[in-house]
RNA sequence: GGGGUCGUAGUUCAGUUGGUUAGAACGCCAGCCUGUCACGUUGGAGGUCGCGGGUUCGAGCCCCGUCGGCCCCGCCA
């Protein structure tokens, strides 16, 4: 018997065909004298009917059948009448009268319902998780796994139509010790050597260009050994690209073109052809993120002039030590509780602020701030904020990273609870010119905020070089802007790059501001130091995420609906049960041991 | 490393102030059923209340510890 159609494709145009089809018994519904069969493959559900007065023995094979039973079938495809047919099957039509019916393989009964009313009864994930290839067999995730395969295909259409090459690069590479954590894989030929997996393959993909391959991409594997979250997992696909001869504005018209052909062929949305576009210091000031969410408003706005006469001492101190008062106002919710106002303090309290202070314009203005700074500040306070009655205004004050850290999640996540924000709705922009260094409390260190071989803005070079060169000008790095971008679409970092340093002098100078000595540089990049001596031209790329991309097309805020295999928030694979130990001989010949806890 | 939250039947959940034999739905097993598509219907089986300890006459419930899932902070050049 072989197969003639799938369970998704039957249509009343197939009246009167024979077919097979072959699948999965979704559900049975058992009359007695004839069965109904709901046969689930990839591409859908068929209804088939099984008689015991027209096909005794499929009707006694039918009897023992159960869920997640292998068959195939044999039968005529018939209308249904109008009464039975079903508006929710794509195939609803019609339905398939079994001539014969072959059990292809049982199958045991399975530990959690695969379709279920609702999908808020699924089973927990933890227990799907551990039998992966049964939920991957639920169609909302196959779909998800279809959608991830469509975008690569997207992709791929899309580089190779602007003249890239696709270039593989090494999955066995060398640890260099900065950024993430490397995954380490042990060299059994060089005993107490190791290979580090890529984080990204960044330096090869700039070697590409020194190369002269000119136009590169890949569909790359990441791998970074940290904790996960809900978008992050240890092992992740980046689109990585990088081309030669180009400024910033030509690589954000690459990012546009890959994003705008992906997301209308693979989800029919349209984005503009040219993205909005914000510097990071923009972004910051209006919504307290580097990747703000644009689907809708509730901006951060600075409260600190209006305060900067304030007797109440915490706001004092805060704005002499250079800090900020900003609030959001949240329209409409003046009733907010004093349940509600806790846990929003509750909320920010994460992110380092001290409090949250809140202002209720209902019938009469309530605030929390009312005995400290008196009611005509807080009416100033509420005019500066232009809030109404009926709104309610919630404050934070600290240091600048800390207001602008707890406020812009706060304001997601005020959207979130209010539902504002426009499922329909996707909001792209390309932030630029983001810091090229953070200082790191900890050491009074500058670390690079994007990667060590990212190119300083041309405005920000003579700034740049005084920093490094005059010790007592250390502290303007954290002033120097970087050619360096992030796309972000619905406050998800889609894609993040910069132009590269060419130049072998500010190379140099960069690893210096980093406080690497040209002899720990050449230890680490001695390669890529080799490798920019030899005539190397400008260029820049970016890096999609190709997860991230894919959560936006399924609609899900969960990296492991986009995933076939993932892993758990603590890093293991419940269904392969990974990590595992190994063999101590496999142990020996790699010549380490485990030290014990 | 830290915080929050959850853990009771195969699954999703309920379980009162600590008190008799821990319940429901779905699933499963056996029967009946000529048009279902969340089929209906009759009956049945199924529990280490995550694990360990403690308090108590008595613990699913209270306390301590521990393990696991999820979310968040730190971390993620």
């Amino acid at each position: 018997m072989e197969r003639t159609h799938t369970c998704g494709e039957l249509r009343q145009s197939h009246t009167g065909e024979q077919v097979v089809l072959m699948g999965w018994v979704a559900k049975k519904r058992d009359f007695g004298v004839f069965t109904f069969i709901d046969l689930r493959d990839r591409e859908g559900v068929t209804q088939v009917v099984v008689s015991e007065e027209t096909a005794a023995a499929a009707h006694a094979k039918a009897k023992n059948i159960r869920g997640e039973f292998v068959i195939a079938v044999k039968g005529e495809v018939v209308k249904r009448d109008e009464g039975a047919k079903n508006a929710k099957l794509s195939t609803g039509e019609i339905e398939v009268k079994v001539d014969e019916l072959l059990v292809l393989n049982d199958a045991a009964v399975p530990p959690f319902q695969l379709e279920v009313a609702g999908s808020e009864n699924l089973a927990s994930e933890d227990t799907r998780l551990k039998y992966r290839y049964l939920d991957l067999r639920r169609p909302a995730l196959q779909q998800n796994i279809i959608t991830r395969a469509k975008a690569v295909r997207a992709i791929r259409e899309y580089f190779d139509g602007r003249g890239f090459i696709e270039i593989e690069t090494p999955i066995l590479l060398k640890s260099t010790p900065e950024g993430a954590r490397d995954f380490i894989v042990p060299s059994r030929i060089h005993t107490g050597k190791f290979f580090a997996l890529p984080q990204s393959p960044q330096i090869l993909k700039q070697i590409t260009m020194i190369a002269g391959l000119d136009r590169y991409y890949q569909i790359a594997r990441c791998f970074r050994d940290e904790d996960l979250r809900a978008d992050r997992q240890p092992e992740f696909t980046q689109l990585d690209m990088e081309m030669s001869f180009v400024n910033r504005e030509q690589v954000y018209r690459e990012i546009e073109g890959m994003f705008n052909h992906v997301m209308r062929t693979v989800g029919g949305i349209e984005l503009p052809e040219t993205w909005p576009r914000m510097t990071y210091a923009e972004a910051m000031r209006r919504y307290g993120s580097d990747k703000p969410d644009l689907r809708f408003g509730m901006e951060l706005i600075d409260l600190s002039d209006d305060l900067s006469d304030t007797d109440f001492a915490p706001f004092a101190e805060i704005i002499a030590n250079g800090g900020e008062i900003n609030c959001i106002v949240v329209k409409g919710r003046a009733d907010y509780s004093r349940k509600q106002t806790d846990e929003l303090q509750e909320f920010v309290k994460r992110y380092g602020a001290g409090a949250l202070g809140w202002i209720k314009i209902g019938d009469e203005i309530t605030s929390s701030l009312l005995k400290a700074l008196g009611e005509e500040k807080i009416k100033q306070l509420i005019a500066a904020a232009e809030a109404e009655t009926g709104d309610a205004v919630l404050i934070v004050a600290g240091k600048k990273s800390v207001v602008a850290a707890s406020l812009g999640a706060l304001r997601q996540e005020v959207a979130r609870r209010e539902n504002l924000i426009d499922r329909s709705k996707y909001e792209c922009l390309i932030v630029t010119e983001f810091p090229m260094f953070e200082h790191d409390e900890e050491t009074d260190a500058y670390i690079a905020a994007h990667h060590p071989f990212t190119s300083p803005m041309d405005e920000d070079l003579e700034m740049f070089k005084t920093a490094v060169n005059d010790p007592s000008e250390h502290h303007l790095l954290g002033n120097v802007r970087a050619k360096a971008y992030d796309a972000v679409i619905n406050g998800y970092e889609c894609a993040g790059g910069s132009i590269r340093i060419h130049q072998k002098e500010i190379q140099a100078l960069n690893f210096k501001a980093l406080g690497l000595s040209p002899e720990k540089a050449r230890e680490r990049f001695g390669f890529f130091l080799d490798a920019l001596e030899y005539g190397t031209p400008p260029h820049g790329g970016f890096a999609a995420g190709i997860e991230r991309t894919c959560m936006i097309l399924c609609g899900t805020e969960n990296i492991r609906d986009v995933m076939a295999f993932p892993k758990t928030a603590s890093a293991q694979d419940l269904m392969m049960d990974s990590p595992g130990d190994v063999d101590a001989s496999q142990l020996d010949e790699l010549g380490i041991g485990v030290v014990g806890e």
